[in-house]
RNA sequence: GUCUCAGUAGCUCAGUCGGAUAGAGCAACAGCCUUCUAAGCUGUGGGUCGGGGGUUCGAAUCCCUCCUGAGACGCCA
């Protein structure tokens, strides 16, 4: 409903002693559209009008009666039912699409830099499906910010460091096999891992020595050093594969040994500010005054803890890369220790302490239990997505063998389906992993959008406009310049600005031939309204930092899509109806694509 | 034990800043390809919104309480 929830809360503020603000947050979407397009409720005006609701509904559909934007209106019990003029509201929204008048960006975070830390896999340890959420639903916010007009920073924050280190360069010593860890890195040193941890339960002197190598890697020893270097790399080109197929990208990439030489100056801030305090042999910040327990600093040894590491790189990610929001995309786990950390930066006097955020997620289960590396417990993300490929890749040679970039393809739809199974679904609560349902292309899925997106794009290729293999990303032709011809240029200035709303210009519409319900039926109409909420979506999906909206809206769009698609013919029909079809599909097909790619999915322009 | 999050159709989930008859997808069953991509469309069946109280014109939504599941709760990250 761009823009005309606005404009229809206006004219109703005239009528009534509330505020345009506040009516357009009262205009609902009635439940069912043969009710009407938008619908107000008359419940919360009764006390200050003193009258019944249905009287004040009736009354209401008597003063808006004529109104320039509406076909008509009806008080439905206490309801006022509005049926929107389909030609006004679609012209507006066309226009807005192909100009992109804050349909699919805004200008409300220009100037600020939002830092968010997303991914951070651990060095060592196999990618799971569950490191897959941070850095799906990451990339999304990143991007819905930067559609917003943020600069973000997309942080890295590998786990390359702590006393499991130390472990696994014991284990390599007793059984590592250089050759087959060169030849599978990741694998062979998580096996090592957990064959150290078994052997742990009987020989308990194995934890003391790895604590010894872990102090000697502390101490930059060069042996241990290099090891773990050795180890850092290797697993980094392992995770930059999986990256590459994701299409994700960093902006930093900054493990937690980049914070080593950044401990003291933390611990002596905080000391200087007088924060720190004794207590069990360890030092701590008491957040007592805001009801949360004490934050650890520094163990009773001297050594510093995550949380000095996280204090010392949110003041690096403030202080040197100049954000000046900060956003941790981690799994709900961490709620406690994310509200001690941004409570300690209050204590140290730090104003982007308010603006720090933890935005978290359920964990990813199989068979109802927890993911665990130690036990092996765990599905590799990269066979998750070479799964998805390959069912992708034997479904296109079945239904498309002309296909020309059919590898290509079959990645961005194998990758979709595994990155849209998730982001649909951004609620808090666990999610049970199902390889059936993670890699379905049926349904409410990336790849029913994506061929959706690709069912317009032959649409619009077949009549001339797009090019093969190609999806613009802006509109393909100038619509309302070819509807404004068409529908008389009357039409256009009222579309263009809501001013110049007066009833002459619209009655010189509405007398119009080339626009009436025939054209706009009711399939083509609910799918201009679905489109059109496209914006609102956005908005909200930014500012909350949830991409399921999206996910959502996009799946109504594709819907309203394919029914358009199938009960109105576009390209054998004629006049203004053809011209309103095609302007109705290249308005679908920038939208999922807009949508897709907020979501860091291909959009690939055939299947 | 304390705190946090979750509980909606057989399964996976929307709807949760109170609004009209609680919606999708999957699975099941029945239809639709001489016509723009059938990865699609249409239809049928399927519900004590975890239980019980309360708040009011109105509660899946807010409050209280109980049940169930998960997580966190100082020297791991």
């Amino acid at each position: 409903m761009h823009r005309i929830k606005g404009i229809m809360a206006r004219e109703l503020a005239g009528h009534l002693p509330v505020s345009q603000t506040v009516l357009e947050d009262w205009l609902e979407i009635p439940p069912d559209s043969a009710m009407g397009d938008l619908a107000l409720p008359c419940f919360r005006l009764a006390k200050e009008l003193r009258q019944s609701p249905q009287a004040i509904a009736r009354d209401i559909v008597s003063r808006i009666a004529s109104s320039d934007l509406l076909q008509g209106a009806e008080a439905i019990g206490p309801y006022v039912n509005m049926r929107l003029r389909r030609d006004y509201a679609c012209s507006l929204w066309l226009q807005a699409i192909e100009q992109d008048d804050a349909f699919f960006s805004s200008g409300n975070g220009a100037g600020q830099t939002v830092a968010i830390d997303l991914s951070s896999p651990n060095i060592a340890k196999p990618f799971g499906v569950g490191h897959l959420r941070s850095t799906i639903i990451g990339t999304a916010i990143a991007n819905l910010l930067e559609s917003d007009g943020f600069t973000t920073l997309r942080i890295n924050h590998i786990g390359d460091w702590g006393t499991q280190f130390g472990k696994i360069i014991v284990a390599y010593h007793r059984y590592g096999d250089p050759e087959r860890v060169r030849a599978n890195p990741i694998q062979e040193l998580n096996s090592l891992y957990v064959r150290f941890h078994e052997e742990e339960k009987t020989s308990p002197e194995l934890e003391a020595q790895g604590r010894a190598a872990f102090k000697r890697l502390e101490d930059g020893q060069p042996d241990e050093t290099a090891l773990w270097q050795w180890i850092v790399d290797v697993s980094l080109a392992d995770f930059n594969r999986t990256y590459d197929l994701l299409g994700t990208k960093f902006t930093a990439v900054l493990g937690e040994s980049f914070y080593n030489d950044k401990m003291a100056a933390v611990v002596d801030e905080l000391s200087a500010k007088g924060l720190l305090m004794l207590s069990e042999g360890a030092e701590v910040v008491s957040l007592e005054q805001v009801d949360l327990p004490p934050c650890l600093i520094r163990k009773s040894d001297g050594a510093t803890l995550y949380a000095t590491r996280d204090l010392a790189a949110a003041l690096y990610r403030h202080k040197v890369l100049g954000a000046d929001r900060l956003t941790y995309v981690v799994g709900g786990e961490q709620r406690l220790h994310f509200k001690q950390l941004f409570a300690v930066l209050e204590r140290m006097g730090y104003e982007f302490a308010t603006q720090c955020s933890h935005v978290a997620f359920g964990m990813m289960t199989i068979g109802g239990k927890k993911m665990s590396t130690r036990k092996g417990h765990i599905v590799r993300l990269q066979d998750v997505l070479d799964e998805a490929i390959s069912r992708a890749r034997s479904i296109i040679a079945q239904k498309s063998p002309d296909l020309t970039n059919a590898e290509e393809v079959a990645k961005a739809i194998g990758v979709g389906a595994v990155i849209f199974n998730d982001l649909k679904t951004n609620r808090l609560h666990d999610i049970e992993f199902a390889m059936d349902q993670a890699v379905a292309f049926d349904g409410e899925t990336g790849p029913y959008v994506q061929y959706t997106h690709a069912r317009a794009c032959s649409v619009l290729r077949k009549a001339g406009l797009l090019a093969p293999g190609e999806s613009n990303p802006t509109s393909v032709a100038t619509w309302s310049e070819v509807l404004a011809n068409e529908w008389t240029d009357k039409t256009r200035g009222v579309a263009s600005g809501e001013e110049s709303l007066n009833n002459k210009a619209l009655d010189d519409v509405s007398t119009s031939k080339a626009f009436d319900d025939a054209t706009l039926d009711d399939v083509s109409w609910e799918l201009a309204k679905q489109v059109s909420q496209f914006s609102g979506v956005r908005q909200r999906a930014s500012a909350e930092a949830d991409p399921s909206l999206i996910a959502k809206q996009v799946l109504d769009i594709c819907q309203a899509f394919n029914r358009f698609y199938h009960d109105c013919p576009i390209l054998t029909s004629e006049g203004s109806t053809r011209t309103l079809r095609l302007a109705l599909t290249d308005a679908t097909r920038l939208t999922i694509r807009a949508s897709l790619q907020l979501l860091g999915i291909g959009h690939p322009a055939q299947l």
